[in-house]
Order: C-alpha cells, then structure tokens, then sequence
DNA sequence: TTTGCAATTAATGTCAACATTTTTCTAATT
DNA sequence: AATTAGAAAAATGTTGACATTAATTGCAAA
C-alpha cells in the first residue's frame, strides 16, 4: 500500500510546479511527480492503471492522462499496448543530464546578467547569505538542497528567456532533484558551491554576460565530475 | 472541414516522428502535430474537444490524450476549465527558440564530434553532396529545408546524448519547423548555410569539438539575425 | 442603447463499461 | 523435465454517458 494517497496534502518542498490545481488530473500528475521523485514510486517500477486507479480512489481517465505529461517531462516512459515505467536514472542518463543542464543554464545565466531586474538580484543575495548564515550555524559542511534549487531557479527565470526555462524546470530539473533526493551523498551541495554561487552573482551584477557564462558553466561541471568520482568509486567497490 | 482527416495517410516529409503507430492516441498525435506545423490549424485556434472528436470521427478520450502529448511538445498550451490553444508564435519566442537552440545545438556538434561514426561522418557527406548538387542544377540559390534538416538531426543524433537529442527533436525542432513552414522566407536555406555547413563537417572529421561548437554557433546565430532582420523590416512596412 | 442577470447551451472533466491486446497459467506433447 | 499450445486472466485502448464548469443567449431594467 502507498503512502502518497492523500490527495490534497502538503507536499515536499522539492515541487517546482506549485501543488494546488483545479482538476484531478492535474492534482494527480503532482501527487505522481512527487512519488516518483522522492523514489517512493521506485525506478523502473510499472505504473498499473489499473491497480494506481484503485488506491488512488480515482478512475483511469485523468489517471491516464497524468501519466501522458509524465512522460512529457521524461518522468515516465511510455510503450503502445505494454504500459508506462518509471524512468531509470542510469549513471549514462545522469552524466548526459548534466552536459545539458550546462549547455542551457550556461546560456540562462548570460541571458540573465542582461535581463535581470535588481530585485532579483537581491533575491540572490538574500539566498546567499541565508546558505552562507546555514554553513557557519551547522559548522559549515553543506548547503540544502532547497536553497540550491531556489538559487538556481532565480537565475533561470532571471534570464526572461521561457523556452529556456521550460527545458530546465519542466524537463531537466525534475529528474536532477530525482537522482540528488535518492543518492544521499548528491542530496545536499558542497562548500565549495557557495563560493561559485558568489562568484556567478558578482558577474550578473557586474552584468557581464561571458563571465557569468563560464562561471555557470565551471560550476555544473564540477558539480557533474563530483558524481562522476562518486558513482564510479561506488561501482568500483 | 478540415482535410487532414485521412488518418493513414502519408505525412509530410517535415516529419520528425515516423507517422506509423500501433493506437489511435498516437496516430492523433502525429496527424494533428502535422496539421499545426503545416498552419492547417492556424496559431491560436482553439481545439474544441467535441467538434475535433466528431470530424476526426473518434471519441475523445484518445483525443484528449493526443492533445496533452503535443501540450509537452510544445505545440499546444492547455488551461485547465478553459480548453486547448495552438501555440502562437511571437517574435519573441522565436527569437527564444534560436537562442535555446544555439545553446543545446552547439553543445550537440561538440559531442558529436567526439561521438560520431565515421558511418555518420560519410551520410553528412552525402547530404551535403547533394545539398551541392541540389544549388548547381537550379542556379544557386537554395536549400530545400528537408535536406536541412536531415543534416541537423543527423548531427544531434550522432551526440549520441538522448537528453539534448530529446530536447532538440521532440521540443524546439516542431516548433522551429513550425515556424519556417508558415513564413515563406524562412522556408528554405541560404547560400551561405551551405559553406557553414561544410565547415560544421570539416570539424568533425578533424574531432575538433571546440571548431565545430564555434562554428554550428555562428551558424544557427546567423540564422536568427536573419529572421530578425526579415521580421523588423516586415513589420516596419 | 447599454448593462446586468437568469436561463440555456455548450464545453471540459470524470466515470464506468466494453474491446482488444498482452500476459499468465494450465495442460498436453515431445 | 522442458517446451509449446491453448485457455484464462489481467492489462491497456476505446467508447459513450454523466457531472460540472464556462460561455452564450435572451430578456428585463436602467
């Protein structure tokens, strides 16, 4: 039996898509997302209509139809006459979700040193300094992850660009917040990831887009090496 | 009446996705993905569920499933209560799409580079040759767009990343095809386009990732300037 | 004529039943 | 015992009806 079956709970603070929605369908593709990415859905798990429906309490029309943008945010693969999956997140599939995660936030963050107002970049500052106020309080090792994100997300709806921003929170960023909630040493960012952060906010407030772009852009591959070393290290042993 | 309504017909050669497909969900798909691209259902119409269903001669549960696929392809924007759109395509967000796709594209040529089979390296050749051959028999001055985009999509299939492939094809490329297929101008390629392509090949022959990302961004970058140019000067008459 | 409300119409959201395909189980054959 | 064929079960695909919400129409009042 599931645990995620009330409907109109509060959800984890990972959701990008804010939980409220009028629909069922819709209430159902954010009680989904959820299971799936905290893993309480496994990868490579069968989705059953059949069987979901039921503990859901809801039938299989706007179930359906949950796991049909499911699968457009590359949550869940669908085969004709076989049924939908749970997507699972090989150490290939992670690797490639990083050199495209640096292909588009490198170019949101340049978009962004142009475009962003000065209210968001004290919304920057405000992250920064609550992660940095983190760190000294907890003896300093990690930032949580829900800063990270919250940094991040500034920068990319910074940039003004919406298709950019689809392919990052709608597609990209589900699944990274999927593989870092289910690998505990990915959960929470590194110290140095601070000083990165620094230096990224320096460059949009000195609105230099080059500079904010490869600072982004040092900032995801060191982050997609660190997991390299990790996963290969764990696979090793 | 709309005339798309042969459901096994045979597709425009526009088409990414192969038109074959085992359901009715997925035959909608194609066949209405195929009617926006082509304007058959012009930007910003409204699909009504209940007159589609009945010209289309099929209930509309399938519908409504195709119509949440192409809502994750982009195609179509969705509200809740208020029923489905054609996207409509602003200067702005086409101007957006080039940007994303300078972004994924240029990131896509360089893993190519290092990725591609020298099988794949002799079928650019081919389509290049005949890109060639195609400008010298009618005196010069264009490139059909299907050879065009056989020559991207042979690049972004040869990164051998599923995620940039995924992002490139299934979201920008509909969108960007969309687009050229409504605007006469930008319907087929320039004389210029040839050259860079030959020089996008050179650098992947040579396994220089770096050459081949500066120059499928210049290239997709002149792309842009060119549509922007077209469309100020359009909307300036 | 215009505004506002009520009633009607139509559209989207949801459900339960039916059809078809796939999977599983059983049993017979080699 | 293993394999295969057939039957049973379960799953996905599809349909039409019902519920609820939005849009339209018509009428009354300002």
């Amino acid at each position: 039996m599931l645990t995620f079956l009330c409907l109109t709970s509060i959800f984890h603070p990972m959701s990008t898509i804010p939980p409220f929605s009028s629909t069922l369908s819709s209430e159902l593709t954010s009680t989904l997302r959820d299971a799936i990415i905290t893993g309480e859905i496994p990868q490579g798990a069968k989705l059953s209509e059949t069987k979901l429906a039921q503990e859901l309490d809801v039938s299989r029309g706007p179930l359906r139809e949950a796991i049909r943008r499911l699968e457009g945010m590359n949550l869940i693969q669908h085969i004709p006459q076989h049924g939908a999956r749970v997507v699972t997140l090989s150490m290939e599939l992670v690797l490639q979700l990083y050199e495209t995660r640096e292909a588009l936030e490198s170019k949101a963050v340049a978009l962004a040193a142009v475009n962003m107002t000065s209210q968001e970049i004290d919304q920057l500052h405000r992250l920064i300094d609550a992660q940095s106020k983190h760190m000294r309080e907890n003896s300093g090792a990690f930032i949580p992850a829900e800063s990270d994100y919250a940094f991040h997300e500034t920068i990319i709806r910074g940039s003004k660009n919406k298709v950019i921003e689809q392919a990052l929170l709608r597609e990209l960023y589900n699944l990274i917040k999927m593989f870092r909630y289910q690998h505990e040493f990915a959960r929470n960012s590194t110290t140095n990831s601070l000083i990165e952060h620094r230096q990224i906010v320096y460059a949009i407030e000195q609105r230099d887009p080059e500079l904010a772009e490869v600072t982004m852009r040092r900032h995801i591959v060191h982050a997609r090496e660190r997991i390299q070393r990790r996963m290969s290290a764990s696979s090793a042993a």
